[in-house]
Formats: C-alpha cells, sequence, structure tokens
RNA sequence: GGGAGCUUAGCUCAGUUGGUUCAGAGCACCUGCCUUACAAGCAGGGGGUCAUAGGUUCGAAUCCUAUAGCUCCCA
C-alpha cells in the first residue's frame, strides 16, 4: 500500500475508470417492468459546438441526480445524443465549401447535404467525447441524432398530423428575415440590441402645393418602399392634408396621406412613412388600408428591381447613404437627430434582420399554448427555481403563431409537394407516388420544430416510450425556456397526452470573474477539457456545483477550481491514512462488539443526519446546498475530528484486535462517505473504493447501494457528549494559540467538571496535547492561569512563569464584554412586559435559561479576572 | 414601457415557518506550526449599521411599502 501517492492524481485515474464503466455497460438501460424507471434525456448539443463551461454545469447536474438515482435502485436512464442545428451547421458547411471554392447553389441540394453528413460525421461528436471526460453517466448506446432516420420520420409524422388538424398553415406573411442565412426565423431567434442610430428628418412635399410634411425615420433606405404616409385623425396640424397626396422624392411615386389611429401624434413630427413591406406595424396599416407593398430587397437585402435603376444591387446600409445625400442635395433634409433605437438581429446571423414578406409556414399557437400553459400551473410540471413560472405563463398568453419553415437544405424537408399542372397540395409522410409530376416544398423546418419530440422520440420502440416516458427531469439553461422547454411541454401534451418530465432544472448562468457572459468573442471561456486536465474532473465537477447557487449567475474562474481539488486531496489523504494504517491489520467485520465508544456512535449519527440532509437537499433540488453538506461532513466531521480521534485508538492502542475493530469501522465509515459523494465525485470514489478492499470483476461503486437513512442510528446523546468534548478541545487550543503556545510543547491542564466522563479525557488529552489532565468536581484553579468557562466545565491551564497576565486579562475581559452585550439584549426582552406576555412560553423559557447560564458563566469569569489582579 | 431576480465580511455566497449569540461558510488576510493522511495541510485569530428610508410586530437580515444601484427576460 505504499503506493499511494501523497496527492490525488486526477489524470492516472479518471480516462482509466471511465473506460471500465462503459467496458462493462454499467450505464446501460433496459426496459424492466419490475423495476422503477428514472429518466433523463439530454439537452442535445449542437454538432458544431465544443464543450463550454454551460455544458459543464449542466451535464454534472445531471450526471449527479442519474448516478444518485441509480445508486438508490431505480433503473436509471440517461439518453445522450446531439442536435443538427439546421442555420449553424448549414452556416458552417457552406464556408467550409466555399474555401474550397465550392458553391452550394452550383452543387445542388443532394450533393450538399452529402457534404452536411460528412460533416457532422467529421465533427458533429465532439462534444459527446469531450462529455466523457467528465465523467458523464449517458447510456452510450442509446446515442441518438435529431436527424436518425427514426427520429426524422418522427418529425415529419407529426408535421403531417398537425397540417391535417389544420394546425399548420402556409401563408404571404411578415417575417423575421436574415439577411445572411436568407432565411426566416422565428420570433424567439431575434435578439434586440441598443445602438446609437440617427432619426432622419426629411421633407415630403405635398403634391398642388407648396407644403411639405416632414416625416422622421431610422431607416431612410426603406422610403423607396414607401406607399403611403399617416398621421393621427385627431392630430389638428394634418386635418387639411388628409386625403391629398406626396409626390415621393426619388422613387418619384404618387402616395396618399392616410389617417389611421395608429400614430403616434407626440413621436417625431407626428406624421409617419409607411413601409408595408419593411416593417410590421407598417403592414398592419397597409393591410387596414389596402396599400400597396413594394417589397424592395432581394434576400440577402440588397435592392431589388423596386428601385430606380441607381439604388439598385445596392446594400441597405449603402443605399441609405444614397438616400441621405440625395435628399440633402434636393434640399429635402429637414435635420438629423441622435437617437437610441432598439434593433432586432438575427442570432444565428448576426446581421439586423429585415422584416420581409414571404412565403412561410406557421404552426398555429393557441390551443398548443393553453394545453403547456395548464400542466405547469396545475403542478404536473414544477419548475426550479419556480420564479421561471412566471416568465414562462406571460410567454404563452402573449404567444403568436410559430414560423416553422427555413430556407435552408440541412434539416427536415417539408413533408408538402404540389402538382406540376394543377398546384393541387399533398401532404403525407411518404411521397406521392406518381412523383414525376409533383414538386417537393423546398424548405426545411425550424430545428425547434424538431427537437420538441425530443423528450419523446428518442425512444425506438412503443414498449420503450410507454416504459421511460414521461421523463423525470430535465435540466437546461433558461435561455431555451421558450425555444424548447415550452415547445417540448406542448409536443408532450399534443402526442403523448402526457407531460414530458416532471421536473425542469434550469441552471445558472456562468459568467466570468467580472460578471460577463462568456463567450467566444470575449475569450473569457476556460476551456473545460484544459480545466480537467489541470485540475481533475471530480474537482470541476465538485466545484461548479459548489458555487452554482440554484437559480442565479454563477460567477467562474479556473482557479476556483482549487476548492475540488483541495476537496478531492482531502479525501484521498483521509483514504491513503486509513490504508496505510490498515496494511499490518486484517480487516475484521467481527470485531466491533469491543470497540464501540462514543466517537464511533458519534461518526455514524453525523453521518446519517448528513445523509437524511442530502436527501432533502437533493430533493429539492438545492444541489449546492448538497455539495456543502458533503464537504462538511467529509472536512469537519470525518477527517478534523472523527480521523483525528481514530489516530488516539490506533496508536495508543496494544491490543491488535482493537485496532483491527476500529479501523474496520473506521473503513467502513469511509466506504459510506465514497457513496455519498460518488454522484457528484465519481472518478476519486471509484478509485479509492477499489482500494478500501479487492473488488468483484464488472463491480463499481456506481451499482453499489446508496446508503438509507435510518433514524435509529442517529444519536442525540453522543452528539451531545461530543460537543462537549469538542468545545473544551477548543477551548484548550484557543488557550494555546493566544498565549503562543508551541504545539510541540505539552501542557498541564485541569478542568473543573462533574459532567466529564473517563473515555472522554484520552481523546482531550491527545487532541489538545496535553501531558497530565486533572479534572473533578472539587478542582481549585491554581495560580497564574489560563482560564476558559464553559457550560458545566472550567478549564484551567497553569501558566505561572510564562503566562503574561495582559493577555490573559485580555481575553477574559474580552469574553466578559460579549457576553454582557448578550445578556443586555436577553434582559431587554425579559424585562418587557409584552415580550413576557405575547412570545411562546417555549420562547421564554429558552430566553430565561439563556439568562442564567450566561449570568452564571459571567460571574466565573469576574472571578477569574479579579484572581488575575 | 412590462416582468423577474439580486444588494449580507476585502471577494464569492449561505441564512427554512420572523425567536438559541443569528449575523455564518469558503477564499483572501494576520499569528504559530513541515504535529507520522494531507503545506492542495493543521491549530488559533481579526473583520460586517445585513443597499437606503419608513412601516408591521413583544421581537426583523427575514414580512410590507417606497427609493437607489446592478443583472436578465419580454415588447
Amino acid at each position: 500500500m505504499n503506493d499511494i501517492p501523497k496527492a490525488y492524481n486526477p489524470n492516472e485515474v479518471e480516462d482509466k475508470w471511465y473506460k471500465y464503466w462503459e467496458d462493462n455497460d454499467l450505464f446501460g438501460s433496459e426496459v424492466n417492468s419490475d423495476k422503477e424507471p428514472y429518466t433523463i434525456v439530454i439537452p442535445p448539443p449542437n454538432i458544431t459546438g465544443m464543450l463550454t463551461m454551460g455544458h459543464i454545469l449542466n451535464n454534472t447536474i445531471q450526471d449527479v441526480y442519474i448516478r444518485y438515482k441509480r445508486m438508490q435502485g431505480f433503473n436509471a436512464l440517461w439518453v445522450p445524443g446531439t442536435d443538427h442545428a439546421s442555420i449553424a451547421t448549414e452556416t458552417k458547411v457552406v464556408k467550409f465549401l466555399s474555401d474550397q471554392g465550392i458553391n452550394k447553389d452550383e452543387i445542388g441540394r443532394e450533393e450538399f447535404l452529402k457534404h452536411c453528413h460528412v460533416w457532422k460525421e467529421k465533427y458533429g461528436g465532439i462534444i459527446t467525447k469531450q462529455l466523457r471526460k467528465l465523467g458523464v453517466s449517458c447510456d452510450w448506446k442509446r446515442e441518438r441524432f435529431t436527424m436518425d432516420d427514426h427520429y426524422y420520420k418522427k418529425v415529419i409524422e407529426a408535421f403531417v398530423e398537425l397540417y391535417k388538424e389544420g394546425l399548420i398553415y402556409r401563408g404571404y406573411r411578415m417575417v423575421n428575415w436574415c439577411p445572411a442565412s436568407k432565411s426566416a426565423i422565428s420570433d424567439e431567434e431575434v435578439i434586440y440590441k441598443q445602438s446609437q442610430g440617427n432619426l432622419w428628418y426629411f421633407k415630403y412635399p405635398v403634391k398642388d402645393s407648396d407644403k411639405f410634411i416632414v416625416v422622421a425615420t431610422t431607416r431612410p433606405e426603406t422610403m423607396l418602399g414607401d406607399t403611403a404616409v399617416a398621421v393621427n385623425p385627431k392630430d389638428n396640424r394634418f386635418k387639411d392634408l388628409i386625403g391629398k397626396t406626396i409626390l415621393l422624392p426619388i422613387a418619384n411615386r404618387e402616395i396618399p396621406i392616410i389617417a389611421d389611429d395608429y400614430v403616434d401624434m407626440e413621436f417625431g413630427t407626428g406624421a409617419v412613412k409607411i413601409t408595408p413591406a419593411h416593417d410590421v406595424n407598417d403592414y398592419e396599416i397597409a393591410q387596414r388600408h389596402s396599400l400597396p407593398m413594394i417589397n424592395i430587397f432581394y434576400p440577402n437585402a440588397t435592392t431589388n428591381t423596386n428601385v430606380p435603376a441607381d439604388y439598385q444591387n445596392k446594400d441597405r446600409y449603402e443605399v441609405r447613404k444614397l438616400v441621405v445625400a440625395e435628399f440633402e442635395k434636393l434640399g429635402l433634409l429637414d435635420k438629423i437627430e441622435d437617437y437610441t433605437n432598439n434593433v432586432g438581429y438575427s442570432e444565428r446571423g448576426g446581421v439586423p434582420i429585415e422584416p420581409y414578406l414571404s412565403e412561410q409556414w406557421f404552426l398555429k399557437m393557441e390551443e398548443l399554448s393553453k394545453s403547456a400553459l395548464e400542466v405547469v400551473k396545475e403542478g404536473k410540471i414544477n419548475f426550479h427555481p419556480n420564479h421561471w413560472v412566471k416568465t414562462y405563463e406571460h410567454w404563452l398568453e402573449n404567444i403568436r403563431d410559430w414560423c416553422i419553415s427555413r430556407q435552408l437544405w440541412w434539416g427536415h424537408r417539408i413533408p408538402v409537394w404540389y402538382h406540376k399542372e394543377n398546384g393541387q397540395v399533398y401532404c403525407e409522410v411518404d411521397p406521392p407516388e406518381d412523383i414525376e409530376n409533383w414538386n417537393q416544398d423546398e424548405d426545411v423546418l425550424d430545428t425547434w420544430a424538431s427537437s420538441w419530440l425530443w423528450a419523446q422520440d428518442v425512444f425506438t420502440s412503443d414498449e420503450e416510450q410507454l416504459y421511460y416516458y414521461p421523463t423525470n427531469l430535465l435540466v437546461t439553461a433558461p435561455d431555451i425556456i421558450f425555444f424548447w422547454v415550452a415547445r417540448m411541454i406542448m409536443a408532450g401534451m399534443k402526442f403523448m397526452k402526457d407531460v414530458p418530465f416532471k421536473d425542469v432544472y434550469f441552471t445558472s448562468v456562468i459568467r466570468d470573474t467580472q460578471g460577463r457572459k462568456m463567450s467566444k468573442s470575449l475569450g473569457n471561456s476556460p476551456d473545460p477539457l484544459d480545466v480537467i486536465s489541470e485540475y481533475g474532473a471530480d474537482a470541476l465537477r465538485f466545484t461548479i456545483n459548489y458555487i452554482a447557487p440554484l437559480g442565479q449567475d454563477v460567477l467562474f474562474s479556473t482557479e476556483k477550481t482549487e476548492i475540488g481539488r483541495n476537496f478531492a486531496n482531502k479525501i484521498w489523504n483521509a483514504g491513503r491514512f486509513l490504508l496505510m494504517n490498515m496494511e499490518n491489520i486484517k480487516l475484521d467485520n467481527n470485531a466491533f462488539n469491543g470497540s464501540v465508544d462514543f466517537v464511533d456512535e458519534w461518526i455514524e449519527s453525523r453521518f446519517q443526519n448528513t445523509l437524511n440532509q442530502i436527501n432533502t437537499a437533493l430533493d429539492k433540488f438545492e444541489i449546492n446546498n448538497a455539495s456543502k453538506i458533503i464537504y462538511s461532513y467529509v472536512w469537519n466531521d470525518f477527517c478534523d475530528w472523527y480521523v483525528e480521534l481514530t489516530k488516539n485508538r490506533i496508536y495508543s492502542s496494544e491490543e491488535e484486535e482493537i485496532k483491527s475493530a476500529v479501523l474496520t469501522r473506521a473503513i467502513i465509515q469511509f466506504e459510506k462517505m465514497l457513496q455519498l459523494v460518488h454522484p457528484f465525485m465519481p472518478f476519486i470514489t471509484e478509485e479509492l473504493w477499489n482500494r478500501t478492499r479487492t473488488r468483484e470483476e464488472g463491480s463499481s461503486i456506481s451499482v453499489s447501494h446508496f446508503p438509507v437513512f435510518d433514524k435509529q442510528k442517529t444519536n442525540e446523546s453522543a452528539e451531545n457528549k461530543m460537543m462537549i468534548l469538542q468545545d473544551i478541545i477548543s477551548g484548550i487550543r484557543n488557550i494555546r494559540g493566544e498565549m503562543n503556545i508551541p504545539p510541540s510543547k505539552k501542557i498541564k491542564t485541569l478542568l473543573k467538571t462533574e459532567t466529564l466522563e473517563d473515555d472522554q479525557i484520552n481523546y482531550i488529552k491527545s487532541l489538545a496535547k496535553i501531558e497530565t489532565l486533572e479534572f473533578g468536581k472539587n478542582i481549585e484553579k491554581p495560580k497564574g492561569s489560563a482560564s476558559v468557562v464553559l457550560k458545566g466545565c472550567e478549564i484551567y491551564v497553569p501558566l505561572e512563569g510564562i503566562i503574561d497576565l495582559n493577555i490573559e486579562k485580555e481575553r477574559l475581559t474580552k469574553e466578559i464584554t460579549r457576553l454582557e452585550g448578550a445578556l443586555i439584549g436577553v434582559d431587554k426582552k425579559l424585562t418587557n412586559e409584552r415580550f413576557v406576555n405575547n412570545a411562546p412560553a417555549d420562547v421564554v423559557e429558552k430566553e430565561k435559561t439563556k439568562k442564567a447560564d450566561w449570568e452564571n458563566s459571567l460571574a466565573k469569569l469576574k472571578t477569574l479576572l479579579n484572581d488575575l489582579s
């Protein structure tokens, strides 16, 4: 056993065990009607992505729960997989190809998709490979992809079903258009950013008049598509102009001046230009007034032939400059003001979106959102933290139809065919038989319109679906609550008539130490794999759980991982101590009887209470609380006290039998602790589990039985007895510390007490480094002693000659001041009649006891202080 | 503009139904220790007007109201 290194080295341990787990299929799950399933589906990472700190947090939490439940005897299944990420992947592949001089449109759809699949095979597994480094206990045999045959078919079936029910429709509508990907995107994919812009004031000449009407706009280029100017009917400034027309400069069109309540009289000049094809509000006004709609852009947001020749084929921002310059030249530019406005950007494309008229597919939301709202309100699904419910409700109550078509090739192609001759529409899972007479719709579905089936269709047979669905827990980042969580709930209720999961855990958002969101562009995100190789996966897992409070942001920096690394090292060394002492000792499982003393009862009691607290914390999804409970049990109870107290018995005992019994007991206690820690730190616990004794091939701590809380084994009197012991030892250590007595110097100590028992004495002697200890109720304080007053016990450390009286006076005075302050508080309460009359009797009683105890101590302290002078 | 959350020690955060000295932990800091598991450690110590102002209550970090600051979501 001398091969146990002094410091824990995760690199020598982690890969070995991961391989062992996978080789032995320890995380596989099969339908088994005798066992209750516990199911989690992974939020499928995007195949274009790399592992981020967000993934670390998210997947660590899932792994904690799945390992915990697996050890508790559930048939635990964690389904891994990836998402095809339509826009992101297509963008990557397009760039990849164009770097080689290949143009997407030239090679055509089929050829392009081949490249996509090749690309997916090559890069699509990066994250899932990286995740293994974290120790995740997924069932890799069940890895799924959103474009797998089975899953693809399910997506198409869902479309057809919804179409036939009339919930999916096609329409020529104003959508959020991403000029970069040349596709429509959904409302949720638009990100609003504040930007410093201008408000341009244009003078529009009124026909047959020398008057002008001034309009303000943030987007001058759109004037080329204006089809009206609108004013508020109540606005007296423009009353006489309503019904007249404007001669639109540059475009040289005649457009009407109309009245509409929508116009805000306070904004700008009170008159607004109307560009129906490029503004959502204008579009609605145009519909009310039957105005023409002039689309001035190609799909990439360059100007088309609907604008004068000089302005054609130019980028929208270039046209803006030209238009402004021309207005200035014509003397029609009234003024320019600074203006801050919200500009919508395409989440994926990164460019400002263009409101754009086009033919798109929509999914009606009214019915779907209703049931999704109900199940959360009724508590069939619980959000953690709960406050996300409000955000969720608000979104569902104000939802608009979902634009599900994308003008892309990579994805699930819409299963609709149009007849070449008669324009007939055909929507089925299988293509029409006379396929040569039909054209299939060119669009694919929004990625989320496929991943919304994830919780139900990662299961490939009815039997499996029936057994594993609904899943138990979804762990995800709050930023996809609408994109994914809400829609998965809709899909579950629609297709399965049941919720997709029972609990949703929304993770923290990971930021850097300055509170900035981690992002590629800022370069402030550490590569998790670097962190793992530097500190170990267990260290990172533990740290991220430890510092991530439920529902709040977490500020992460690489150095914080020291918390977990040090903790792992602590566990390692506790094990090292036990194993080293076991070297020449036989483990004797039957040797308990002679050795049980209150320390053994105490640690068992602490263990049980800790176990109970951890169960409660995990049930409430207070995962960082759970890690703190574990940390404090392992470090404070187990290492600082229990192991130290074991030493006393191991070293002082001459009897091998007792030594063996103490160590056996300690090892068993240590093993139980390892099980507690295992869901959080799987690698180190597996390593030590295999070092405490020889294990069968194929066995693992990860499939061992998690301890079950047993109230019978808690022991209040042992805990109390221990507390007294700890107080006395701390008291003596305090004197040592304050008096600067070096640890090497053994001291003499006297204890005036009635309650101390023999079995506590040896512990006190060794932990407080005492040479001789006298105790009893009639102990007298020696002259020149330092002293501590505890409840029912006084400690005297005779230090005549060494002791600095002033330091001791200071110590005592400090304690006296503290107690006096506390007593004032208690007195204030007890002399207040309203307190005595109104507060519950037990509270008053407690205050009285406190008062008596403190007065007692205070009196003793004062006597001690007097003796010194 | 609407909504959610946050503000407690130098830093990051706990603090349950208001009641034990409830003002805590970790890191950082100071002092002493290479004490036979661990210096990635051990022992001891200092440090906070609980954002601000009111209110409710016998009693408030905790409940209510207002204000300020910060973060996020939605329009």
